[in-house]
DNA sequence: GCCAACGTTGGC
DNA sequence: GCCAACGTTGGC
């Protein structure tokens, strides 16, 4: 079993969205990044744990926990000519981005990128590596085993 | 709004 | 294959 870090802009789906979606899940739609693509198409298995991330907003950090809920599948909004992930040079026999679902089992409390770089233990974070800019990110078994213990403190 | 860091594009 | 220019991400 692997773990992932998968960050939203909550603006776009926050972890309140994806807990009232059917079944509290989403469909992770609009990555753009061939190495978060990776992730996604190559090396996700369902039942993998998901840690959501809000990013782009006034309180950047953990909130939720989910799991991957899905098998790759093609995502649809690069097809879909009016959506912002449109892509024109992708085609249908042959696409370019695959998305998994993720189903959020848990709204937990946010605990910030401040908090974050508090900790030493997390400091090999990739999220927390200065630059990092990919929005999905491989979490080590130990780091997620701290986070999930941080989250049930305070 | 600013800007550092990174990924992608395209000319050569 | 190199690399400058450009666009995007994302914290602050």
């Amino acid at each position: 079993m692997n773990y992932w870090l998968m960050k939203s802009e909550p603006s776009e789906v926050s972890v309140d969205d994806a807990l009232s979606a059917p079944k509290s899940t989403v469909a992770w739609t609009g990555v753009r990044n061939y190495q978060a693509r990776n992730y996604m198409r190559d090396l996700m298995r369902v039942d993998d744990g998901v840690l959501f991330y809000h990013s782009s907003c006034a309180e950047p950090g953990v909130v939720g926990i989910g799991r991957v809920a899905s098998t790759p599948y093609p995502d649809p909004t690069q097809f879909d000519k009016k959506s912002h992930y449109y892509d024109a040079g992708s085609k249908k026999e042959e696409p370019r981005w695959q998305l998994v679902d993720v189903q959020i089992l848990k709204k937990t409390r946010t605990l910030g990128l401040p908090e974050l770089r508090s900790v030493a233990a997390l400091e090999d974070m990739i999220v927390l590596k200065k630059g990092n800019r990919l929005s999905i990110t491989p979490v080590e078994a130990k780091h997620w085993r701290l986070i999930l213990k941080l989250l049930d403190q305070k």
